[in-house]
DNA sequence: GTCTATACTGAGATAGAC
DNA sequence: GTCTATCTCAGTATAGAC
């Protein structure tokens, strides 16, 4: 049956998503889907296979908005380059309009950034993009040194990945659990005051 | 022999330092420590309980360091709330310094952090920490609201435990794998501006 | 009190019958 | 394509040796 595959990855992008990549195992997946254990290593071949084809569905149709977007962006200013802000805004807020439809995907993929698994993985279905994204971001920070750059972004995917997959706790008052845009729209102010801070690192140590 | 619990406790930092807590298996520990497995659950009971004594261990002289030098911050501001940059040098030098003496323990709890796993026992250790970092970061930030000011902590978090358990990809040149101070003055810089960042996104930039 | 030997359950993976 | 049976290795539990 074709629909044996589709249950298993609705069912799998769904646990995952709520218990993480190593919380969920495959027999939980499959009790669930009501489907045979060794069917989901005929369909997938391995659980990280499955993980890699859960990626592929959901992050491909992202990915190639925010290279859209990207490209309407830097046409838009023409050889100027586009501020960090915005480029910002066009890796993240894909990703936060397809989390408002679809928060499920979004808690799996900071999940599986956060968890630092797989990452031949995530470089695999990312490299592209994220090769555009870092370099439409270098253009728009020509002040930082390249050590500052590498480290501010490092420190951008960490706040990134975490806010992917959790909220704060809002001790007592509910705290809104969706409004994926709402919450990134907080994480690109945060990121853009980050990256154009004062280097004062570089002047304690050189490089 | 009481080396047998010393063995287990600097085998199994290492190791879990290394490859991570998931990616750790207890017999991988016994094995390169030379202890019998039941060993290990005779003195710690569970895999979990031998994390949470590793650290107690090692984050508690950290968690006493920062509380202590949070208390002479405020004695040297008086009635005045320290600026934010100095409480997030108060919360994140410490470690810094611990890390440069002791790498394996800061990349153990990043990636405890990092993978969301045993909140319980991160909040036990750190939630006295916590609250007292959190409200002086608050005194020292009173524009912002409430969420926004929650949030943004959330961001630091994402942040910190990505720089404590990985560092970016260099290509090509080495970059200093140690020198956790300096990445850790790097990273204060960044939060310092993303803290003090505008609450919205604006759509011209203004810094 | 400390530790060893051993067994139990559940994980992912695989071979082979249908 | 699907399913049964089985393999290895994980964490855990316990009885008993010293």
């Amino acid at each position: 049956m074709i629909d044996t595959k589709q249950k298993i990855l609705e069912t799998a992008e769904r646990l995952i998503g709520e218990q993480g990549y190593s919380g969920t195992s495959l027999r939980h997946i499959i009790a669930e889907a009501g489907v045979n254990l060794a069917a989901v290593h005929y369909h997938f071949g391995s659980k990280e296979e499955l993980l890699d084809e859960l990626i592929l569905r959901k992050a491909g149709p992202v990915n190639e908005e925010r290279l859209a977007r990207l490209d309407r962006l830097q046409a838009e200013f023409g050889s100027t380059p586009p501020p960090a802000e915005k480029v910002l805004e066009t890796f993240l807020l894909p990703m936060a309009e397809a989390a408002d439809r679809d928060p499920q995907f979004v808690r799996l993929m900071g999940r599986i950034l956060a968890e630092g698994l797989m990452p031949h993985v995530v470089q695999r279905h990312f490299q592209t993009v994220s090769r555009r994204m870092l370099g439409a971001l270098r253009e728009a920070l020509p002040d930082l040194s390249e050590d500052e750059f590498l480290w501010r972004t490092h420190f951008m995917i960490g706040a990134m990945a975490h806010t992917m997959c959790g909220q704060p706790d809002f001790t007592g008052k509910g705290g809104a659990v969706g409004d994926f845009q709402g919450r990134i729209r907080r994480l690109i102010a945060f990121l853009n005051g980050g990256f154009h801070a004062p280097a004062r690192a570089a002047t304690v140590e050189e490089r």
